[in-house]
DNA sequence: AGGCGGCACTAACATAGGTTAAAAAATGGT
DNA sequence: ACCATTTTTTAACCTATGTTAGTGCCGCCT
């Protein structure tokens, strides 16, 4: 909360990932600043639109500002995987300054609004911030993280459970980054397709799967917006623990 | 070949690493003293050691010589599943420096060769080379990707195509490093519960798919040594593109 | 306000893959 | 070489999840 405070204080442009950064490590002023120098160009996608397309050769990474993104794959029978979403203060792209191009699709869940930087003045950025770029790293071996536990999900846990877990796990995500009501709600802009494409189920059984959750008294969904109402009982079902995420102590 | 025989000529104890590397960038003869110089530690797991488990503090970063390991996690039910093979050439741990304990099972999966770089003078490298850091990064990178692959494969292969999927991806690998003989034949020194692990299913369906894939002459097995009879085939069922390995153009 | 298009939901049926149980074969230690 | 273990293989049966085929709802656009 205080840190949440000191941040929009000071008027940010990088809100969100500071508010992921700091309990991690001490962002400084000179951090900040850093960072929005690099910070200077918007893009704003449309719902649907690509960032970047396999074989398409990286340019900038994208810093999000609002919206939803997902980095998805497809097999050579068209069918989709979503490898992870990402959401405000999440990066797209990160890689770029290791690969040339992209194995992955990084698509637009919603609209988006993000920052777009360069990858030069971004890699220059880094090696005159070690600081911080220990810290984007940390970033980025978070998400590698993540998506390990969901590799454990699809391949040892049942539908009910992986799609527990990943209620969790998105709950805790967007705590980090205030986005979830006091009352365990928020927003969640995904059709049942995308989930079933995230947990690697059919959208209808991810339909089955989601009134069961519903029936029993563990959320409620109305609209896009989703409530966990039993978090306890629904972290037990999915067994949900947190480690994986390297999150500091104190956070909620 | 050519690369394979100059690394060996100088007698190089990262040889493997090296091989990896080369090809993505150039290894300077700077880097490879950098290497060795903080090479020096050399431990021996036997099979089955743990060589890091949750919980547990990061100490140093393992540069693997000779084995496999293996970083798995586990259910709250006591369910495994294995994430990712190293061989060597492969990092363990190498989050080391940005994460203070393990979320993972790291261990030997046979009898192990590695050496054993603490943190502190595995950052100073990095920060002194960092031509050969970006190289590293680029491997974690890889390694990511690797991960995703695999979670496309368990939440959009069957498990057929995923055991072949995974057949091909290990080859490339291998190949990489030169472990795999001009016949497509290398050693897999894994059980079937171990192959079952990784691509989440059970150890009698892996059973049936792996005697499917010998009974229609793709692969054969014997002991623990695999050679894959018919590569085109194998890799059309797996829908199989090394894009996501990063490779350079010219590996085999 | 009406109509269109995407989503959510239902139902009936099919199957890939899981479970249990047990035998055969290979491996490794002494 | 022999015994103890581990690993592979078989078989019978079961279930979670997939497939196909719809209906109806809701939000958005004009």
């Amino acid at each position: 909360m205080a840190t949440d405070q000191a941040a929009r204080e000071l008027g940010l442009m990088v809100d969100y990932l500071v508010l992921k950064l700091s309990g991690l490590i001490d962002v400084t002023a000179d951090m900040k600043s850093a960072l929005t120098m690099v910070c200077t160009t918007r893009a704003t996608f449309a719902r649907g639109d690509h960032v970047i397309q396999p074989g398409e050769t990286f340019k900038s990474v994208y810093l999000i500002m609002d919206g939803w993104a997902t980095r998805s794959k497809l097999t050579s029978s068209g069918a989709r995987q979503i490898i992870n979403f990402a959401i405000p203060g999440d990066f797209l792209c990160f890689n770029a300054a290791l690969f040339r191009e992209s194995e992955v699709f990084v698509r637009a869940h919603t609209r988006l609004e993000a920052f777009v930087v360069p990858i030069r003045p971004f890699s220059e950025m880094l090696l005159k911030q070690p600081q911080l770029a220990i810290a984007l790293a940390w970033t980025a071996a978070q998400e590698e993280g993540i998506v390990s536990e969901r590799l454990l999900s699809l391949g040892r846990r049942s539908a009910l459970q992986r799609s527990a877990h990943l209620l969790c796990e998105i709950h805790k995500r967007l705590q980090t980054v205030r986005l979830v009501k006091e009352t365990d709600q928020f927003e969640l802009p995904m059709t049942q397709e995308d989930l079933a494409d995230a947990l690697g189920v059919s959208l209808i059984h991810m339909n089955r799967v989601l009134r069961n959750l519903s029936k029993t008294g563990l959320i409620s969904i109305k609209r896009s917006s989703v409530r966990l109402l039993d978090l306890k009982a629904l972290r037990s079902l999915a067994g949900f623990d947190d480690d994986y995420l390297h999150l500091p102590e104190h956070a909620a």
